[in-house]
DNA sequence: TGAGTGATTGACT
DNA sequence: GTCAATCACTCAT
């Protein structure tokens, strides 16, 4: 599964206030219109991206106040992406502090709303190619299988309990959830 | 045309 | 532990 192997690798923004970058901790898998929690379940023209091609950003605004950011991972014609729900702060971090308003490493981007804030993500990069600057995924280390958990998703009530969220165990920079971890 | 819901976070009791 | 903020989109008049 794709969200697995997206664990470890390095997301980067080269923004003109500066860079950022952290190493996705966590992240959720969503198909299409098998996934009735996926946005693509019901198809807005905000979503589109989730059709097109593997490798592409598709970011959403929620809740009136927040942006999550996804990676597409299934080929042009075909539903499906990965939500990135955490990181682990690697670099820009003043900028990302001046960002967030908070000091703490561990509150700047341990939750899906928090790291778009932290990377200054918004909804200009719904669609934009993370194969390319100003915003991309490089290839990080490679993770033991040891350190990858698996669980229910988070903040959905619709098939929750499907086993679709990765995360490296014991990492502090993980968001936890409403609900408990089930290692 | 209007009410309800949501892949969230942060402030307040 | 509870609740408000506030926007895109769906569903019901």
């Amino acid at each position: 599964m794709v969200a697995r192997q997206l664990l470890g690798h390095w997301l980067v923004h080269e923004s003109p206030e500066g860079v950022t970058a952290g190493r996705i901790v966590e992240a959720e898998a969503y198909l299409g219109p098998n996934d009735p929690a996926s946005h693509a379940y019901r198809r807005t023209p905000r979503s589109r991206p989730m059709w097109g091609p593997p490798g592409y950003a598709y970011v959403y605004f929620t809740y009136g106040n927040h942006y999550c950011i996804n990676v597409v991972t299934e080929s042009e014609g075909v539903a499906g992406a990965v939500l990135i729900r955490a990181l682990e702060p690697v670099a820009g971090l003043p900028l990302m502090r001046r960002r967030r308003g908070v000091e703490r490493e561990e509150l700047l981007c341990s939750g899906p709303g928090r790291l778009t804030q932290a990377m200054g993500i918004t909804g200009a990069h719904n669609g934009v190619d993370l194969c390319a600057p100003p915003l991309y995924i490089a290839r990080g280390g490679l993770l033991p299988g040891e350190q990858v958990a698996s669980s229910g998703r988070i903040g959905v009530v619709r098939a929750a309990g499907w086993p679709w969220r990765f995360f490296v165990a014991g990492n502090p920079h993980v968001s936890r959830g409403p609900k408990e971890a089930v290692r």
